[in-house]
RNA sequence: GCGCGCGUGGUGGAAUGGCAGACACGCCAGACUUAGGAUCUGGUGCCGUAAGGCGUGAAGGUUCAAGUCCUUUCGCGCGCACCA
């Protein structure tokens, strides 16, 4: 560091985390907790704020829970995006303790997850071991940005009394079944089992078919290179979200949670919570209901019969082929023997393609005849029947009716294969082609819903083919049940055993609550066993493995998302050991305030908009569903921050070179200039590209503030001792007391006195007051930064500057900048003579409208609308007058001159505008 | 291809339909200085000596008045992508 420091950053800040750490300035409160007297919140709301009948009759301080996504410690750090959005919850959380609410704002960490698992595997080390030097690391990165989080909360979803709650909840999950006629969760107790269930083994097998969490056989992303299978939602272009990872769909039997039971009320209640317009359509999108009919078609000559999905029913008569999905499971009893060794290579062919591949939509068409017919059921037509890649087997039933002539796929697929295309939809603009039209229109060459609208003719043909037993009304998702178990080691072992039943079957049977937590076995060796076939690591523990009465533990583990479903009610009683969250407890930080149910503000990065985000709603509905949590939505306000690129505008990456340390930056630049400049750099949602020099920029500003409340000559003599001291840093000085003795060289500049504020001085701050505050509710950091810059080149000016306002600037600084903020409160208290009231609590201050008035204001003057000069009026003039001040001026006459007034526009306090002709 | 968002100085970005470019970076000039990569003061959209003219991706429209509203179009970003 070669340029002097504006300020002595490096002495103010370590000095005031410490004494808020000692004070524990930041302490969320729960129901029934005594404040200690001495507490600042005791101060400012009273020790028995927080008693029983205090929350129950309503006069306790209102609740504001504030939230950031907590990290995954990565053995790489904290990098500049983490603190982009833990410093707006942190300015806002401040905001908010200083206008009277009980602020809970806590953080933890995502620990399990595959990274410290490699990590295991390359060096031996266990993972416990490396996350827990990443966690100390990241703590200290965390705090030494000052954030005003209770840590007494803290969290690791590796912790031992975490995890084990973790377990019971996927106990609730496993011992309860989705009723389809309250639509809601309940007990798998109250399953009734049909008749054919007569035996022990069949209740088992049915109840365990029904189960929320149930193990099942069926098609799944599997990647060799992690050696684990993958849940659809980490699977991005046919590659592994970690590490990119080829991966490829295989049937293999699994644990699996019944998502897709909820998914109507997943989309439902989006209606009701505040999040963004983009990411309530990315899990719509994701979770991609689509209303439509099942229609079974007769095969010719054949047994069987295949169902078909459609959104549009009303074009089954100009249904003139179908095909299937060469996966599908009729495809070699519908083959005739002509047909035979085509079908066959083509389903090689298909089967050798990777699902990226098969998936694009820009590539030609490809398909084969089966040589077999299928009956339109409408008019009993023959139609043929292909196989083809464009239909999938994982979507739907399979297999569709193609009608070419109002769809583009089977459009461009009877075109190329020279399939009959009958019209069946009349558009309603007669010139528009009907060839390849799929819009909405009028049914034509359609029997019995000839001339009906396409929505009518929709529910006529329904009622019709129900009617007849041929079909029926269907909603199809895009969503599947969320794939729930990993090959991995450092992840929640299910609290499952498998046992065999009379025939020699294995069934699964999950452990009691009172056998939680079920810890992971010791192991030395890390790695997945290579193969194509899933083989947990767990599995090498035979000792852990199989039990004394022959019963074997579920060798898989959950997946990193399992621990971070749920922390958010942990946060709310982390330490209890008697639930997995007090219901008290949480019924005030969830529900209290009421229509606004959750989390108050939650605010974390795009890329968990269909992971993180979808399972903990799902998780929440069913832990509110069997009455544990008392709010159907987890997280009322959501926020994504956008993302913060290199100074060469690109994605910061390690390859590309451009990755900002925060370590760095706060070495040389302090915490306070870091989170100014972070806010000041954009609007929060934005994607902006971090530039150094902006840093620099904050950095002088708070320069230029600690300038104005501190004589120079002193800093000066701070300076020389500071030298002779050995330049103290945070992390050499000797001890807080010789920092201290260094800092109380430093005195308060003489200009601020005690002397009241001039109205232009008011006028300065309660502008600013007013204009941060109107910000910090926006949520508009960057405006609200660039106020208090107006505010201090102003103050900048000032000869005498009243301790009244200067104070009152700090309480508007403290929650962006918190360290120098702090120092200066109480350098001004101290030389006044006053014992400083904790900063925190300080009650925000108001401003006060009738400050701000002007007695004479300034109007712009246009001519025919552009603009032309300013005059002056008082603030009360009559429009006659404005008219006749604004014609007055000499730079508005060079415009009007030999030209009539036709029109005059007058906006009161906005313009005036003379129209002349 | 579909959906959403965004296009404003050299740069990041400000502007309830009412003085475009707040604030900051950068740059220019000056002051202080042995020095300046510290600090302070002033300037800084473009063209023009000036008066003035032009200017928010492009083209049209609504309006007394448009960066803002409407239509078309181009470009960028994000999401979804053969979902029947």
């Amino acid at each position: 560091m070669s340029q002097r420091r504006q300020y002595p950053f490096h002495l103010i800040e370590p000095k005031w985390q410490k004494n808020w750490d000692e004070q524990q300035t930041f302490r969320a409160w729960n129901p029934n907790e005594e404040i200690p007297a001495n507490h600042p919140f005791a101060a400012r709301h009273g020790a028995k704020s927080m008693s029983g009948e205090a929350v129950a009759g309503g006069k306790a301080p209102k609740k504001f829970y504030i939230l950031d996504m907590f990290p995954y410690p990565s053995g790489a750090g904290l990098h500049v995006g983490h603190p982009e959005g833990y410093t707006a919850t942190d300015i806002l959380s401040r905001y908010r303790r200083a206008c009277g609410f009980n602020v809970l704002h806590p953080m933890g960490w995502d620990s399990f997850g595959l990274p410290a698992e490699q990590y295991a595997v390359k060096t031996g080390q266990h993972p416990r071991v490396t996350t827990e030097a990443n966690i100390n690391n990241f703590t200290r990165q965390i705090k030494s940005l000052g954030f005003s989080y209770d840590w007494t909360r803290e969290v690791a979803t590796t912790d031992v009394g975490y995890f084990k709650w973790t377990q019971w909840i996927f106990l609730k999950l496993y011992n309860s079944w989705f009723n389809p006629e309250t639509n809601k969760a309940e007990s798998v107790d109250t399953i009734k089992f049909p008749d054919d269930c007569k035996t022990e083994d069949h209740k088992r097998a049915y109840r365990d078919s029904k189960r929320l969490a149930y193990n099942a056989e069926l098609p799944v992303w599997w990647c060799s290179d992690l050696g684990t299978v993958l849940a659809n939602e980490e699977v991005i272009d046919g590659k592994s979200e970690v590490g990119n990872f080829p991966v490829v769909r295989k049937p293999l039997r699994q644990w699996v949670l019944r998502i897709t039971a909820y998914a109507d009320r997943l989309l439902e209640d989006l209606a009701i919570i505040d999040w963004s317009e983009s990411l309530k359509k990315q899990q719509t999108d994701w979770i991609g209901r689509s209303e439509g009919a099942e229609v079974e078609f007769k095969i010719q000559n054949s047994k069987f019969k295949i169902a078909v999905f459609t959104t549009r029913p009303d074009t089954l008569f100009g249904a003139t082929y179908m095909v299937l999905s060469p996966e599908h499971p009729l495809v070699t009893a519908i083959t005739t023997e002509t047909q035979k060794n085509a079908v066959q290579s083509y389903q090689k062919e298909i089967s050798g393609k990777s699902d990226r591949d098969r998936t694009d939509a820009t590539k030609e068409k490809t398909g084969v005849f089966t040589g077999g017919y299928a009956i339109n059921p409408v008019n009993g037509e023959q139609i043929p029947i292909w196989i083809a890649d464009y239909v999938l087997a994982s979507y739907g039933t399979g297999a569709i009716m193609a009608v070419p002539a109002h769809d583009e796929r089977d459009f461009e697929f009877a075109k190329k294969f020279n399939l009959p295309i009958i019209q069946v939809v009349q558009p309603n603009d007669p010139k528009t082609e009907w060839q390849g039209f799929t819009d909405d229109g009028v049914s034509v060459n359609s029997g019995f819903i000839n001339g009906l609208v396409t929505s009518e003719a929709k529910k006529k043909i329904t009622t019709w083919l129900k009617e007849k037993g041929l079909g029926k009304k269907t909603i199809n998702y895009k969503l599947r049940d969320w794939l729930f178990s990993r090959q991995r080691y450092w992840g929640e072992p299910f609290p499952l055993i498998w046992k065999t039943d009379t025939a020699g079957n294995l069934y699964h049977e999950a452990l009691s609550e009172n056998m939680l937590p079920v810890l992971p076995p010791q192991l030395d060796d890390f790695k997945p066993t290579p193969g194509d076939r899933p083989q947990p690591p767990l599995g090498r523990a035979k000792d852990w493995a199989n039990l004394p009465d022959g019963s074997i533990r579920e060798l898989n583990t959950m997946p990193q998302w399992a621990g971070s479903c749920w922390y958010y009610l942990r946060y709310l009683d982390a330490k209890t050991n008697s639930s997995f969250v007090g219901k008290d407890v949480e019924n005030y930080w969830m529900k209290a305030g009421g229509d606004k149910p959750g989390v108050d503000l939650y605010v974390g990065g795009t890329e968990h908009a269909v992971l993180h985000l979808l399972y903990a709603r799902f998780w929440h509905k069913v832990l509110f569903d069997l009455g544990l949590v008392s709010t159907a939505e987890p997280f009322f306000k959501l926020v994504n921050q956008g993302l913060i690129l290199g100074e060469d505008g690109q994605k910061m990456s390690k390859s590309r070179g451009n990755v900002v340390n925060p370590d760095d930056v706060l070495a040389e630049y302090g915490a306070d200039a870091f989170r100014l400049y972070e806010m000041f750099m954009g609007p929060l949602q934005d994607t902006k590209p971090w530039n150094t020099k902006g840093v620099e920029g904050v950095y002088r500003f708070l320069g230029r503030v600690w300038r104005l409340f501190v004589d120079e000559k002193s800093e000066t003599a701070y300076e020389q001792a500071e030298t002779l001291a050995g330049n103290l840093t945070a992390e050499n000085a000797k001890s807080a007391e010789k920092q201290n003795e260094l800092l109380d060289l430093i005195l308060l500049d003489g200009g601020i006195t005690d002397a009241a504020a001039t109205p232009a001085q008011l006028k300065t701050l309660h502008a600013c007051i007013k204009k941060v505050t109107e910000d910090l509710d926006g949520m508009r950091f960057n405006t609200a930064i660039s106020a208090m810059m107006v505010f201090i080149n102003e103050a900048n000016t000032w000869q005498n500057k009243p301790v009244t306002v200067m104070k009152t600037f700090l309480q508007l600084l403290a929650p962006f900048a918190p360290h120098i903020a702090e120092e200066l409160w109480a350098r001004l208290h101290a030389t006044f003579g006053q014992v400083a009231p904790s900063l925190t609590y300080a009650p925000w201050p108001k401003f006060d409208p009738a400050l701000l008035v002007e007695s004479e204001i300034e109007l712009p003057v246009q001519v025919n609308g552009k603009f032309r000069d300013t005059i002056k009026v008082p603030v009360d003039a009559d429009n006659a007058t404005i008219e006749a001040v604004a014609k007055a001026s000499e730079k508005v006459q060079l415009f009007t001159a030999g030209k009539t007034v036709k029109k005059v526009i007058i906006v009161p306090k906005r313009m005036i505008n003379l129209i002349v002709g």
